[in-house]
DNA sequence: ACCTGAACACCGTTCAAGT
DNA sequence: ACCTGAACACCGTTCAAGT
């Protein structure tokens, strides 16, 4: 067994389990060998988790190259929420720090490219950059996938139960919120409004 | 001594020294008393993580009511800004499942309001309201505070060992990308962009 | 009724021993 | 050299006993 393979089979654990599922000894049982000979491959859980997030990284599937820049930027934020769907702890294993693996950077290169193509300057389009991160982690953090019609009743019903004198904006948007929880199309709407506000056409 | 108190020590723990830090046994020590007692006040840890975002809820600072809804949009995007960086583990401590406590409505109540009375109709505020949720939260989560120094630095060299023929449009932003790190000036150029999209004027 | 120590089933990691 | 069990210092929580 090799450390990607061993990577490889913590990041199935995480993905179908969810992080705190991942433990070195079940981790090791999983892959058939004692919990210590893990830590001959990584110095650490730390050490791991960043192999995982490599890994991980390979997966990212770039958008295609085709089109103007305005359909370049919503194909690449799409890959890049598709990706961190598929691989949902990659938001949660690295909170604020950076992450400065070159895999991940990766990924980065491929949007700041498409930014100057679309006219930014070079410091404009970092902090254009950093807006489309800052949305597209969020999205896949904090709204998700589709809602199911399950969490849409669930948020349905809470929002009913406040008070309505207190909270009228959030009763008349009731319907809305629920709609609005998550999912594809929400993401775009964001991103297009986004897009919009960046000034690219 | 009360739940409240308990969950109010657990809260300044957290924010101290994050929220790997926070289990039953030094809590319980912390406030002086036997582990088991905590369980009286709360069900199991999930139960002890609500109740201090109930408490965080509280310290929302809402906007002055005064201005345009375009400024009072983004004082309100500043103040969910300035509540998530007071309590940095809140983003933390749920991911994607929604937050359904009473508390955190009345933080919802009040950007939906805003929305609204900016002229959008309900299912429209109600979209816009996720996008500006999944930005905040976002870069309260992935960007942060301002960076210091050290942190610009070590991005700035991280990017310098790129290889330039593969890396080319990172190393050309390279100065701006350090420069958009985080920080408050970062985030209101990004909140000035999503609410032009939005066409809040 | 209220509080809590002991115990159970887990962690990550050090250290020494096994091959 | 490579692998790993035992041990240590932790977890959250159940259960029974103490007042």
């Amino acid at each position: 067994v090799s450390g990607d393979e061993i990577a490889h089979a913590a990041l199935t654990l995480v993905d179908r389990d969810g992080l705190e599922a991942l433990s070195m000894r079940r981790l090791a049982e999983d892959v058939g060998i004692g919990t210590m000979t893990l830590y001959g491959y990584f110095r650490d859980k730390r050490d791991l988790l960043d192999a995982m997030i490599d890994i991980a990284a390979e997966d990212f599937d770039p958008p295609p190259a085709r089109g103007g820049p305005r359909s370049r930027l919503e194909a690449y934020m799409r890959a890049t929420r598709d990706w961190l769907l598929r691989h949902p702890t990659l938001v949660q294993i690295r909170g604020s720090e950076p992450i400065v693996r070159p895999a991940a950077f990766r990924v980065s290169e491929i949007g700041m490219q498409l930014l100057l193509d679309a006219g930014l300057d070079p410091p404009e389009a970092a902090r254009a950059f950093r807006v489309l991160f800052d949305y597209v982690f969020g999205s896949a953090a904090f709204s998700g996938p589709e809602p199911t019609a399950q969490q849409r009743r669930a948020i349905q019903a809470a929002v009913v139960t406040l008070p309505p004198d207190e909270f009228p904006a959030l009763r008349t948007a009731a319907g809305g919120a629920a709609a609005a929880l998550g999912g594809a199309e929400q993401f775009e709407y964001g991103a297009a409004r986004l897009l919009d506000g960046l000034g690219i056409a």
